[in-house]
DNA sequence: AATGATGTGAGAACTGATTATCATTTCTTC
DNA sequence: GAAGAAATGATAATCAGTTCTCACATCATT
């Protein structure tokens, strides 16, 4: 590997996680790297897997699922939220708070141990851009 | 092709099209094509989703994902409604009604055209199963 | 029953996401 | 600074889902 700063001579999985703690929003594996690569932070597309592999392993990421949209990873220590989904730049960002009602739409006979919500549209910036 | 019985004359994919509709629930290409199997029909998995991939462009059907299992399809012609997807059997469920608060959730500036909601637990079956 | 258009089944090919491999580098402990 | 353990990057291999291919069957029209 070549050195192109300081900063790369640190572990590099600890730089993956930092970077997904810092996102609005969970993060597919790709698009985590895409961010690394971009702010210069030269790191192979594996460590980012295994970084996340890892963090899944130890409880401290969780993988989540927007939409069927692939696989995408956020720190386990966030309150309870849900996600907005932009249509535009498919991004994903966290949404705070909660809804009601959702026992009513339990069937009988049913068990529900677990909710997801996800709304749809257009985030502020692609809205702005168009 | 080989003809089992008289039922298969008839053009597959409308057979496809009707076990879905009968479905209680969205269904992936191949939930679809086990059950036409495991009912006798002896339908190509080619045909099944050529049938799927016709009703999506025609209209009649959509594809709908939940937590990310693979793409799931379901008639269209379906009220509003939400799915129940159960942790240990993956079936969804079609649920009726809907839930208040959502756009009290949109950041500023966001624009929500649309929502998901996916309750997730065990179903009636499962949980007698157990 | 001949013609051409369309439908079908089996399996090969393709696709994108993830995991495995391996040579090299970095870290840790001495 | 030497030695073994762990981490890393590049890329090959794998995998599940979906689409493509093609030989043959079916259908509609005549």
């Amino acid at each position: 590997m070549q050195r192109t700063n300081q900063q790369q001579r640190a572990n590099q999985q600890q730089t993956v996680l930092r970077a997904l703690g810092e996102a609005d929003g969970p993060l597919s594996a790709r698009e985590l790297w895409s961010r690394l690569i971009g702010s210069g932070n030269s790191v192979g597309l594996a460590t980012v897997y295994r970084a996340l592999q890892r963090g899944v392993e130890e409880g401290t990421l969780e993988a989540v699922e927007v939409l069927g949209r692939g696989v995408r990873y956020e720190p386990k220590d966030r309150e309870h939220h849900h996600h907005f989904l932009c249509s535009s730049c498919d991004h994903a960002f966290d949404l705070f708070g909660c809804v009601e009602g959702l026992d009513s739409l339990v069937p009988d006979g049913f068990q529900m141990t677990g909710h997801e919500v996800v709304l749809i549209g257009t985030c502020d910036a692609c809205g702005n851009a168009a």
